[in-house]
RNA sequence: GGCCCCUUCGUCUAGCGGUCAGGACGCGGCCCUUUCACGGCUGAAACACGGGUUCGAUUCCCGUAGGGGUCACCA
């Protein structure tokens, strides 16, 4: 058994070489940002290079929209490449070449057979209930007895005996025999190189020494490591890659994230839930992947601390709670100047930067998202009248409107237009009323926002300024 | 169905033969407090099941169950 079983080595010497490839038939998946991310990581971590290919053999379903939109997003989560992105379609000349030289070498062989003809082989194998698997008629036929000028594809002759055994990085070792895996086409009729084929030349020829990616391609490893193992054996320099299939995100109900689990695009997570790329790094990091007990962790410490090893073996499922917590603490962090800027993009062009600057030190510590950073400044922009909500509505009663309006004169004759006078001011006044501050801050709150619910009231105040302050407080009183 | 893989609180995870099974999100309570947050303290909450191996299994092995992935002239 071992004696004919082969298996990958463990790890390579000299520099690390990922990729990340994707084919462009939609957006950025989330799962396709992790993997991008892992290659990223991996590569940075041991000083080696990224590589990005775009894998759009499939015209009709690869569209120029779709490569824009993964290039953004890859851009927007902070992922450098270091070296301009391949394309796939670009190289079919190549890929048709090495099936040539496996053809020529009888590493592959003509299958004259035609689509109809291996429709009725499949349907009789569900019929007798086996394997559906190209039944290798004509892995040792004479291609002569094939019609004069006949289309056929060329199809991999693949080692029926034995086993092989893959050293994966993450899932560790996995051994399937060779007799599952069928001699499968690499070069179409029409002479186009298939996904299997172009795969394998283009991680060669891009130098790749660590294929990382979504184990749904664990099966697909042991097909693609024959054509690698023929070649090297044709031209040598073809070593074994190191795999690394890492598991696939899952929705909250445990099965492959799709898009009825609602947003699956990393641009659907920046546009419409608000949130930053640091926040959504750190999430996918920690998502299959931990270091201790540390949560929080920037890309620099990611980079230093990060490795396949401690990759989890199991699918994770996606929690939007969780995310949206590390975004909250992402957002405490970030400079203000910078989130102003990103809330004025969605408030449009009577957003003022310079007071959103000003503000945003008491309005990020309650926002979780940038919708939230939004929502939280309408108060700056309101133009009177306010409109009022319910529950501040009910605030403002006739009690509350008479002190208000008391307050307002006090609040006039203030020179001192600072939180700290602000502050005393309100606060002897609730004092002579015998009252709590409370019962003047929550009606000031639903007169100057219009809310119940704000930063604190005399910030407010300052951020307002003395004369719209006293106008909103005025129109209430 | 064949093949491959996975299984610690609801979720993400730490653990790598002896731990009161730790942390985080979420949930409950308390504190702070002018509201909402933030912050602090605190509570409930997990080793899928059954066999072994061992002085001792969450940890190692084998089954069972559950889950996932994959089986195209798609990628």
């Amino acid at each position: 058994m071992a004696s004919d079983s082969v298996s990958t080595a463990a790890g390579s010497a000299g520099p690390v070489v990922t990729r990340f490839a994707p084919s462009p038939t939609g957006y950025l998946h989330i799962g396709g940002a992790r993997t991008a991310l892992f290659n990223w990581l991996y590569a940075r971590h041991h000083g080696g290079r990224v590589l990005l290919r775009i894998e759009d053999t499939d015209r009709k379903r690869s569209t120029q929209d779709a490569i824009d939109k993964i290039i953004d997003g890859l851009a927007w989560l902070g992922l450098d490449f270091d070296e301009a992105p391949v394309f796939q379609s670009d190289r079919a000349e190549r890929h048709a070449e090495v099936a040539h030289q496996l053809l020529a070498a009888g590493h592959a062989y003509k299958c004259f057979a035609t689509p109809e003809e291996l429709e009725e082989m499949r349907e009789a194998q569900r019929a007798a209930k086996q394997p559906l698997r190209y039944d290798r008629r004509w892995r040792d036929r004479d291609p002569a007895e094939a019609p004069e000028g006949a289309p056929y594809v060329i199809r991999l002759r693949v080692p029926i005996e034995g086993a092989t055994t893959i050293e994966d990085a993450v899932q560790g070792s996995i051994t399937v025999q060779n007799s599952e895996i069928d001699d499968y086409i690499i070069l179409r009729s029409d002479g186009t190189p298939t996904y299997m084929l172009a795969v394998v030349v283009d991680d060669h020829d891009m130098g790749v020494t660590h294929i990382i990616r979504g184990d749904d391609h664990i099966n697909n490893a042991f097909r693609q490591l024959p054509i690698i193992r023929a070649m090297n054996e044709i031209e040598g320099n073809w070593p074994d890659p190191v795999y690394a299939h890492v598991p696939l995100i899952h929705g909250s109900d445990g099965a492959k994230m799709s898009k009825r689990h609602g947003a699956v695009g990393v641009e659907a997570y920046r546009d419409e839930e608000g949130i930053l790329p640091e926040a959504l790094v750190n999430y996918l990091l920690r998502l299959g992947w931990g270091y201790g007990d540390r949560e929080e962790i920037s890309r620099e410490e990611a980079v230093e601390l990060f490795d396949l090893d401690g990759v989890g073996k199991g699918p994770a499922r996606f929690d939007i709670k969780k995310l949206q917590n590390l975004n909250g603490h992402y957002i405490r962090e970030a400079d203000d100047a910078r989130l102003a800027g990103l809330v004025a993009e969605r408030i449009g062009p009577e957003a003022d930067i310079a007071l959103l600057t000003a503000a945003m030190p008491v309005l990020k510590v309650r926002a979780k998202s940038i919708n939230e950073l939004v929502e939280g400044a309408a108060f700056l922009f309101a133009k009177r009248p306010l409109e009022m909500t319910e529950k501040a509505a009910a605030l403002l009663d006739a009690e509350a409107r008479e002190r208000l309006g008391e307050l307002g004169k006090m609040l006039q004759l203030q020179n001192d237009w600072t939180i700290e006078a602000l502050e005393a001011t309100t606060k002897s006044y609730a004092e002579n009323l015998g009252v709590g501050l409370g019962k003047l801050a929550q009606p000031m709150r639903a007169a100057l926002t219009g809310t119940t619910t704000s930063p604190g009231i005399f910030d407010v105040l300052v951020l307002l300024g003395r004369e719209e302050a006293l106008a909103r407080i005025e129109a209430q009183a």
